[in-house]
DNA sequence: AGCTTTTATAGTCATCACGACTATAAAGAG
DNA sequence: CTCTTTATAGTCGTGATGACTATAAAAGCT
């Protein structure tokens, strides 16, 4: 048939962008979520999302909707990721509602709010966020097990971080993702053998917050693609 | 603002779902496309797809447009997969279209032909598919892009071949979606390591239809993963 | 028949990535 | 001033892999 747009009638659609928005924080996963002050699910937690205007892409409709949750000035340079579409027809009670997930990864921030919007958002753990409004249980494991597989072949384990971090962190937002540990030496040696995945930060500047010796600092570097990857520890008995 | 439907406006949308629907037809990788009879982009080949219907999923109606567009009656078998949706406000000069795009992956088949359907589907080689109509050389140009990656951790690739192959063949589809040449005793060794990839098929079958040796036939095994990957040769000078 | 060509399959070898360790250094806590 | 804690530097063996060489089994010649 293909798009004879004259011959076949089609039923309006409403089309909404939904974000699973992610940090780490203390050393635990957690995601942005909103209250829902109506019904259907009312008093529910929800992914925060709205509808797509007229004059917006979806991803631009996301990083609007992420700006106004999270209450940043500058959401242009966070990392943002189309994650899939969901679009079964009972998925909304009330009409008929595509929505086009996204996926946001955030460094620990200062202390999220409601921003200009009313709805208040707040930080969940991961493993305590459901059950949630809709199809959002779902939407939001699809997240996870997204993001813990790209940071197997990418370098985007450095979005979690803040601009200038340690090795510890960085292996932190692996077994905080993954839910896993890695063994310190090898992290390290992975890490700083891949070109521009890290850089050290100029200066020979060290953090020295807690106990221990203090760490060496690093930036993102510019690489974004892992090669060979980094791949997680095998959960069952699977070849090598 | 999280999902208020009462308090924000919507524009209707119509939505759709296309299709990059792909094979290997002598070694060539090859295209599904239609040929449009209406304006805009008249005359102009296109992916094809169809508007979801009030009913529908996307991938249920990207299900039945492609039984359509192939003229197959049993497609419930083969892979299909969301690609990634596409919301562009301009992407159709005539009213607001979002289209979920899927990629569909076939064996050599006999010869398509319009199905059900009036549209002419035709099998265009890949790299001379463009230009298409709307955005659609750049959902083309995704749906490549993923199958080849898909191809390195996944065994996707007996999804292009018939229920009895010789490893030439499993390689080939590789080589060609890949651009690139495999060494031969590696890559048999490399899937024969795989546990689940490929299984023999009973009997000692053997196929000896041109020149040379007549090689083993193998049928698709039950894994879907690659662990470890099978990694592409690294075009540039990337480490390892 | 014999020879060549072609394709499939078997094996070798060196390198490299990586998991599992052990060892040392540099800080704070008691 | 020692003990604990964390960061960093190595070591060692195994396994995956790229680059080869070698052999087997068919078709096509002359």
């Amino acid at each position: 048939m293909s798009m004879n747009y004259d011959k076949y009638a089609h039923e309006p659609f409403a089309v909404t962008a939904d974000l699973a928005v992610l940090t780490i924080r203390d050393g635990v996963l957690k995601v942005l979520l909103v209250e829902r002050g109506q019904e259907p699910y009312k008093g529910h937690w929800a992914l925060p999302g709205g509808f797509v205007q007229p004059d917006e892409s979806a991803e631009t409709a996301a990083r609007r909707e992420l700006a106004e949750e999270t209450g940043l000035s500058d959401v242009s340079g966070l990392h943002l990721e189309q994650l899939r579409t969901y679009s079964e027809p009972d998925r909304d009670p009330r009409m008929r509602v595509v929505t086009v997930a996204f996926t946001a990864l955030l460094p620990h921030l200062p202390e999220p709010h409601g921003g200009s919007d009313a709805a208040q958002a707040r930080w969940v753990p991961y493993d305590t966020a459901g059950p949630l409004a809709f199809d959002h249980d779902r939407i939001l494991a699809d997240a996870h097990e997204r993001v813990g597989a790209k940071l197997e072949y990418t370098c985007l384990a450095t979005a979690f971080c803040p601009p200038e971090f340690t090795l510890g962190e960085l292996q932190q937002v692996y077994e905080t993702v993954w839910g896993t540990a890695l063994d310190r030496p090898n992290f390290r040696r992975k890490v700083l053998a891949t070109p521009g995945f890290v850089e050290p930060v100029p200066g020979a500047a060290r953090l020295t917050g807690g106990r221990g010796k203090p760490a060496a600092l690093y930036s993102a570097g510019t690489a974004t693609a892992l090669h060979p990857p980094l791949l997680r520890p095998t959960p069952e008995g699977r070849p090598a």
